[in-house]
Formats: structure tokens, sequence, C-alpha cells
DNA sequence: ACCTGAACACCGTTCAAGT
DNA sequence: ACCTGAACACCGTTCAAGT
């Protein structure tokens, strides 16, 4: 397998990035960590840049690839969103990474966004047809709730939600709240035939 | 008056911010555009990001000090909300810089803040009275619609948003289908008695 | 009270060499 | 094919002076 410095580069590169968000990973300290020069990064990608798309693209396709548990068609929503809130509290420097603005084109991280886009919403599509959330264009209902997702949880790590400490808005709160309204809204527009699904 | 230099170098440095984002606002560019050294600014401010906050602040009261006319509860949010989104798309870097992270502690960013957080409840408020948002704690409710708003426009300045070109989901849509959605939601769970406000 | 010039430590990036 | 060391231009920040 050789011994693969690129590979130890993307790694050194996301430890720092964790440790002292995107500030912290420097080319210098990159290389250091890896025990090699400060240039020899130049060798496996174009410049700094590069090797941050390439963090991205990995993160990008961790999470598309990680299993979903076969759930109903609400609960697979719901845990979808609440699992992007969860990691990007967990990991705001790659939250910002991956759903930031991308200075350079990574054909990986782009394939990967586009994955995990189809996925979510075939899993909209699927609550649509369940009856929880309202008809329409899937894409526009996948959008609407993955705004609110986004917005929640870059307003949770910016420190501009809970306002007086109290947890008056708490990310995963207004998840829940907006797709309990979702539902609602779409029973209302039903006509009623039973209340819709009470599975268990 | 004095000269003001303090006032242009805050001028320089959001003109710089306007024309290339963060990273072209640096102290040396803002010293010369004003016409003075490189180091004048630590006359004025403790470091760059104290030149940064006074730009945020400055901004938000703008915002804040904003004329709001007077509407029906429905169209007052409604408006408040897309004029949010109108002034992130036109200005990416000033809506990255008031709802980013503060790295630095600015009592005035932080009153125009809370000021504009709390007109934002109100309005809230209103429209919960009038029947066209779910009821509950205002701040709970401004939360939800502020972290769409927001979401909806970082993912648009991220380019993440309407992916195969075709519109599919503009930050203006996503704002209206969500307080669309809100609004039949509220009926719903309303005693039917005549169907809300009429009012013109 | 406000400003300047030189200096320092730190970047990303380039390039001529080395193996 | 991969890596190194020196060098360059550019930062933020500090400091001893100047008025």
């Amino acid at each position: 397998m050789a011994p693969g410095t690129r590979d130890a580069l993307i790694e050194a590169a996301a430890d720092l990035l964790d440790r002292g968000g995107v500030e912290a990973v420097t080319l210098r300290a990159v290389g250091h960590q890896v025990g090699v020069s400060h240039n020899a990064p130049y060798k496996h990608f174009a410049n700094k840049e590069a090797l941050l798309a390439a963090i991205a693209a990995r993160e990008a396709t961790r999470l598309v690839t990680a299993p979903h548990g076969e759930d109903t068609p609400e609960a697979a929503l719901r845990r979808t969103m609440h699992d992007y809130v969860t990691w990007a509290l967990e990991h705001p420097a790659r939250f910002r990474l991956v759903f930031g603005p991308w200075t350079t084109e990574s054909p990986e991280l782009a394939a990967a966004a586009h994955a995990a886009h189809t996925r979510l919403i075939g899993t909209v599509a699927a609550a649509q047809r369940s009856g929880v959330l309202p008809t329409g264009d899937p894409e526009r209902a996948a959008s609407l709730v993955r705004a609110l997702a986004h917005g929640a949880a870059d307003l949770a790590l910016a420190g501009h939600l809970a306002a007086d400490g109290k947890g008056h808005a708490d990310p995963h709160q207004l998840i829940d709240d907006l797709l309990d309204h979702l539902r609602t809204a779409t029973a209302a527009t039903r006509p009623a035939h039973g209340g819709g699904q009470e599975g268990r």
C-alpha cells in the first residue's frame, strides 16, 4: 500500500482542524506532524485549499456511506436531520468545511454532496407519501427541511440561538417543531381518512 | 468633529470587505486606503478583530435602526424575513461577520443583536395572536423562523441550494413555504371560527 | 493623543537541487 | 516520483521614537 504520506497528510490536517479550527491547519504544522518538510504537501496537493477540500471530501463521503437503519419514513427523516445537527455540533470545523463555500472544485466532494442530496430527497418523498409532509416538489420540501437544520446548527455554533441561556431554542427542538408543524399542516389539507399512520 | 480617522478606518475596512471578502481586509490595505501607516489602526482598535467587530456593530445597528413600515402582522413577519435574506445575498461578507461566530466581545454588537432579536419576537408574537403562526413560546417560534431564513441564506451563499440550476429552492421561496405551512397548521389546530384574519 | 518606521514571527508558495 | 532547504512576498503585532 506504500507509506501513503498523502493519507497521512490528510489525517494530520483533519486532526489539526478538529483541535484548533481551520486557522490551526497550516502547511508547516501539517508537515511537522507527519514528519516531513513544510512543502512536501505540494507533491500531493496543488495547494492548501486542495488539502482542505480533500478533508471535506473524505468527511462527506463518510457521512453518505454511514448506514441508515430502516425506520418508518417519518422516523427516518427525523433521525437524518437530528444526526445532521449532532454531527455539526460535535465537529464545527468539519461542518463549515463541508457545507461552507467551496473555493476549490473537488469531484469527490461534489459527488458525495450530490449523493447526500439525492438520498435526502428520497427520504422526504417517502415522508410525503406517508402523509407527514406536505405534497409538492420533493426537492423543494427537502430544501426546506435542510435549510432549517443547517440554520439551526449554524446559529447554535455561532452562539446566536439560546439568547438567555434558558435553552429556549435548541437546534434539535427546532427540527422537531418544524416536522410537527409540517405534519399538522399536511393532515389539515388532506381529506381526513382516519388520522394518518399510527404505526408504532 | 475632528478628522475622525477611526471612522475612516471602519469605512475603508467595510469597503475592502464588500469588495473582496474578509480575507481582503488587511490592516496594511486599510491603512493605505485611508492614507495612514499600516499600524495606525492600533491607535484606535485593540487589534484586527476589534476593527472587524466595529464593522459588524455598525452594520447590525443600521439593520435594527432601519424603519419598518406598518403592515398586518403576517406581512410584517414575511417582510422581515425576506429583507433578511435579501440583505444576506447582497452583502455576504457583512452577513457572515454579523451572524457568524464573534471572536471579540463587542457591547454595541451584542446590544444591536439583542434589539433585533427582541423586535423579531414581538413581530412573531403579533403573528401568533393574529392566528397565522402556531401558539407557544414566541421566542421559540421566532428561532424557528429565523433558523430557516439563516440556513436558506447561508446555503444559497455557499452555492448548496439550487442543485440543478433549475431554481428549485430559492431562499425567498423557502421562507414563503414555511410561513404558508405554519399558517395552515395554525388554522388546523384552531377551533374554526370563520377562517382567521381577512383584514386587509 | 496620535502617528511612523523598523523589526519580529509566522504564513503560503516557488524553485533549484537532491535521491 | 518524492522530498528538502533557501528564498520571496505577505501577514499581524510590537516597540522605540517622533510631534
